[in-house]
DNA sequence: ATATGAAGTGTTACACAATAACATTGATTA
DNA sequence: TAATCAATGTTATTGTGTAACACTTCATAT
């Protein structure tokens, strides 16, 4: 069973809130750190669509709904616990930031943003770690962490 | 002939930046772009390391050497149409600048840079372009442009 | 040479992104 | 219950980047 790519406008996202915050409780469950219910309605909006997010942007929109408004250090620890569970990535590119699909996978990410629409997909590419790992050895110089940001147009856009 | 790598703290750096500028001016006037003075200036101070710089930290640079003072705006411009040009690289991950060593070809940057003393290699790596853009082709998505930042350990730091 | 327009730079003010420092609240445990 | 640590609230500040407009410099055409 394939999964709907989020370029394709008719799939059903309120499944894909639904998963993300299954598997932020059960990541958290597992790990005994605290998915406090500001950081769940922090996830949620950082889920609201496949485009990244920026912090002031969740900020506005926690004023706007139900939850309370929240001043920037707030938004940011939020958004950093999430980071740092690997539920959410950041992306340096744009100060935004993206909900992860494999959150219970250690994986090092890679984006696919769409310029024109920035519908975003995360691939997870473990043979082109290893390639750059290698061209990198050849320098005498040890990855550790990996940074893969590619734009270009989605299948709908293009 | 190879050329030294970045990482060696024993090359003459002074034959970089000489380089550097010499490249910057054939590049510039191959395209009828004009490297005025305090662009000229800029870039040299971008090169002064094999380190990222940030645009402040240039600004404060000119401040302090015999260049005239300059606000932010203007060393904005300088770093975008040196960037425009190819002659120098921007790291988002750390919202700083450097030095391009091959400004006069097309390529596709991968930027090593070290975790404990910033040293940064630049590789132009064109199979593994090719190898993400088949992957972004299963997701049907075109890339034009990639930016790929790698941290680690460089030779001298690990 | 002089006028004209475009490109580059100066200047001020502002917008957006992120964090420091400290107070307060809430959960956990002895 | 008291003590403790984690999480959030609050205020102020730093860091990064741009908008808007004035002024200067350069190239080109008359
Ligand atoms: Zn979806
Ligand atoms: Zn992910
Ligand atoms: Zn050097
Ligand atoms: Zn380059």
């Amino acid at each position: 069973m394939t999964k709907a790519h989020p370029t394709d406008t008719s799939h059903d996202h309120n499944l894909c809130i639904k998963e993300a915050l299954e598997n932020a409780q059960k990541v958290c469950t597992a790990r005994g750190s605290r998915l406090t219910a500001l950081r769940e309605r922090v996830l949620e909006l950082v889920w609201q669509s496949h485009r990244p997010i920026g912090a002031y942007e969740v900020m506005a929109n926690l004023k706007q709904g139900n939850s309370k408004p929240a001043q920037p250090p707030t938004v940011y620890r939020a958004l950093s616990f999430l980071v740092e569970q690997g539920l959410v990535h950041k992306l340096s590119s744009s100060n935004a930031y993206i909900g992860c699909h494999i959150p219970d996978k250690a994986h090092d990410s890679c984006f696919l943003v769409c310029s024109n629409c920035q519908t975003t997909i995360e691939l997870d590419i473990p043979d082109i770690k290893q390639s750059l790992a290698a061209h990198a050895e050849q320098c005498h110089f040890s990855i550790n962490y990996s940074n893969i940001e590619l734009s270009g147009l989605c299948a709908e856009c293009r």
